[in-house]
DNA sequence: AGCACGCCGACT
DNA sequence: GTCGGCGTGCTC
């Protein structure tokens, strides 16, 4: 598109198949990758330039373009991933855009702001807090309104007043920036000689060049401090750097190491900014005045121009994957995004994907290794309790062996965490009397106690209703019963039995994000003595005291048919277990468990992680497995479970023929039922090499129509069989 | 994603 | 008669 045309093909942000043509009006210019507003039955719809129109749509239909906005268009590179990820998670293309176009305001011009300059006239009154106020703007530059107030402490009324009195003359100026920029060489990092070795091996990767490196190295080992100066090596280049965390992980901690690093805090993007903040971050990325941006798996789609480097801390977090519109995985699209970005990509885990264990394994990743730990602490101490031996009492959690490890780190002085990745007080309440189990009407899954709260709650809609006083199928009074632990059970045994200690529980329905924080604060400042928690305290806090991790439930997720169970265990645990002992205090982890010899537990309990990837690649291998095999799920729902089951029966029968390629299927979902739509999964199974979103597109374009209340969803590259 | 169109039951 | 429920299909 050298000069622009006439017609150009428009994405418009909407679920449609491809681009639509509009016609060019005379004196608009755009070139692929123009921001654009088009009309579209009656209203104007954000877009963007694609290219020319590959179809010939009837010259007399075509619209005009409404708007170009004035940004720069949207890199090659951006335009690109935007049709991979399309074709690949077969979601439409507009819908993928309205990812990238996630923040309308930021088109607009950003509006100025109020600011004041001294006139040289003095005002007829001199109060001390108007002195303070012309002290303040003595050298005669304007100050923002906001600055002004801030600084002299005064209110708005005192600038106002001097306004009027003509000592001040108000402008408009532009806003400042969101960020400063960071700077690669403000606080120079001591690197130890393994950190330094690792950092020579990503930047065996040229700057300006894709390849992958996973940074594989124990919780504690340094890797934050590596992937910084490849940061700093992307800044120094005049590119880009995108950070991606699970949402979880963007804590005050890890923004503080970065400005220490930088001098200036990064660019964020996540879910609880505001409009504001997100349309600031927005067009600055795209302006290019944005340097480096710390987000959530979102972020993957902001529109960067030079981008340089993606790194994604805790590359194996199931975070990374989106289910709501388009089903992408951010590990896997960052890749694809920094190949046609010829950017570096740094996957830092301490636990990594199989997957990412395995493209390093074939050398399509480097694979930079971190084995010892920082500052000499030592890895934890892990012991198996085998609860067929050593059962805990009738209504405990707790093994007599552990509660004795739990007293003895309290007498020391210690910090104890009690783990249980189970919210609420109990997964399951009955009536005694009937047996009637309390189940979500709208799901088909028990609702769980939170006895706190006085409500039992569905986990997968958010359904709640108070804690009945009787029975609602008997009538029955004071008949109901818990049925197993929840961590507000074992916090009331907790209670019980170690009298004394200081004790916290923590869970996310236990208060907001920030008040979480204060809770994380609390414990790394040795305000309580015994920690007990979800899985929420086995991501990215540092704990100082902690000495002690008892797992109650270290099979919780081993039994369900599903590919990545044992993955996902293994690395809860090994997060959980890495909390005890970082600072130079050795540490002790028992796990609880029914299945001592299971090569997860044996795994842990030899500290032997090799041989967890062996086993698990091996058990993958001969399943036809990821990374050995591709998977797809189509998800059937409806409204009534019959016609979504004989629906995913007829698709079933309509399948094409492949080779190599497995249908599994119809079976009724393991939660079946969610938010009164009953499910019905269909699983795709091929070798590596096959196009498997190609197959699953043929086939749901050859087969049955859905109609009525149907709906066929389609996850590549599924993560659970939930 | 919206939004109009059209076909069914319910009611001032 | 017509109001409005929502399933269906289209948008350059």
């Amino acid at each position: 598109m050298e000069k622009t045309p006439d017609i150009v093909a428009v994405m418009v942000s909407v679920s449609v198949d491809g681009p639509y043509s509009y016609r060019v009006p005379y004196g608009m210019a755009v070139e692929r990758g123009s921001i654009v507003a088009v009309p579209l039955v009656g209203r104007l719809t954000l877009g963007v330039v694609w290219g020319l129109p590959k179809d010939n749509y009837a010259h007399n239909r075509l619209k005009d373009i409404a708007h170009v906005y004035d940004t720069p268009p949207l890199s090659e590179e951006l335009l690109k991933t935007v049709d991979w990820v399309s074709k690949y998670t077969l979601a439409a293309p507009g819908l993928v855009l309205r990812s990238v176009l996630r923040s309308t305001e930021a088109l607009e011009a950003e509006r100025p702001i109020t600011a004041f300059r001294r006139t040289g006239v003095e005002p007829g009154k001199l109060t001390r807090s108007r002195e303070k106020v012309l002290e303040l703007l003595m050298d005669g530059e304007p100050w923002a309104k906001a600055a002004i107030i801030g600084a002299a402490g005064v209110s708005a009324s005192v600038v106002e007043g001097l306004e009027k009195a003509g000592a001040l003359e108000r402008l408009e100026m532009a806003p400042p920036p969101i960020v400063l920029p960071p700077d690669p060489d403000a606080a120079a990092p001591v690197l130890n000689l393994e950190q330094a070795a690792a950092l020579q091996q990503i930047r065996e990767i040229d700057v300006r060049e894709f390849g992958v490196a996973l940074l594989d190295g124990v919780t504690g080992g340094g890797k934050t401090e590596v992937f910084f100066e490849a940061v700093a090596d992307t800044l120094r280049a005049g590119r880009q750097a995108l950070i991606l965390l699970p949402e979880i992980a963007l804590t005050n901690t890890f923004l503080t190491r970065f400005t220490k690093r930088f001098g200036t805090k990064p660019a964020e993007w996540h879910s609880d900014m505001t409009p504001a903040q997100r349309a600031r971050t927005w067009r600055g990325v795209l302006n290019g005045t944005v340097r480096v941006v710390l987000g959530a798996r979102s972020a993957l789609f902001l529109p960067f121009r030079e981008l340089g480097l993606v790194v994604l801390d805790e590359e194996h977090d199931g975070a990374f994957k989106q289910y709501e519109g388009v089903n992408y995985h951010a590990r896997d699209m960052a890749v694809v995004r920094a190949k046609f970005a010829e950017a570096r990509v740094i996957l830092s885990s301490a636990t990594p994907s199989v997957e990412s264990r395995n493209n390093a394994n074939q050398g399509r990743y480097k694979h930079v290794l971190l084995t010892s730990r920082f500052a000499e602490a030592v890895m934890p101490d892990i012991a198996p309790i085998d609860m067929r031996e050593e059962p805990p009492e009738k209504g405990q959690w707790i093994a007599p062996r552990l509660a004795r490890e739990v007293f003895a780190t309290l007498d020391r002085g210690e910090q104890a965490l009690l783990f249980l990745n189970r919210r609420g007080y109990a997964p399951l309440t009955l009536c005694k009397a009937c047996g009637h189990q309390y189940q979500c009407p709208d799901c088909s899954a028990w609702l769980v106690e939170h006895r706190f709260r006085g409500v039992l709650m569905c986990h997968h809609c958010g359904h709640e209703q108070r804690v009945p006083k009787s029975c609602g199928a008997c009538g029955a009074v004071e008949s109901l019963v818990p049925i197993g632990p929840g961590i507000e059970r074992v916090a009331e045994e907790a209670a019980a039995r170690f009298p004394g200690a200081r004790m916290v529980i923590l869970s996310s329905d236990m208060g907001s994000n920030a008040q979480l924080r204060d809770r994380f604060a609390e414990i790394e400042r040795g305000e309580y003595d015994l920690v007990i928690g979800t899985q929420l305290v086995a991501k990215g806090h540092h704990f100082e005291k902690l000495t002690l991790v008892g797992v109650l439930d270290a099979d919780l997720g081993l039994d369900r048919g599903d590919p990545r169970a044992a993955e996902r265990t293994f690395q809860i645990l090994t997060q959980v277990t890495g909390r005890a002992g970082r600072a130079n205090r050795a540490g002790k982890a028992f796990l609880q468990t029914y299945h001592p010899s299971h090569p997860v537990m044996q795994a842990m309990v030899k500290g032997d992680r090799e041989a967890f990837y062996a086993h698990e690649l091996l058990a993958r291998e001969a399943g036809q497995l990821p990374p050995y095999g591709r998977l797809a799920a189509l998800i059937v729902s409806a409204n009534e479970h019959d016609p979504a089951f004989a629906f995913a029966k007829a698709l079933l029968a309509a399948a094409p023929m492949a080779e190599g390629l497995k249908l599994f299927g119809p079976a009724d979902a393991p939660i079946s039922m969610v938010r009164g739509r009953h499910r019905v999964r269909l699983l795709a199974q091929s070798g590596k090499d096959f196009d498997l979103s190609g197959y699953v597109r043929f086939w749901l374009e050859t087969g049955p129509k859905v109609t009525g209340n149907l709906r066929v969803q389609v996850d590549i590259d599924p993560q659970s069989f939930l």
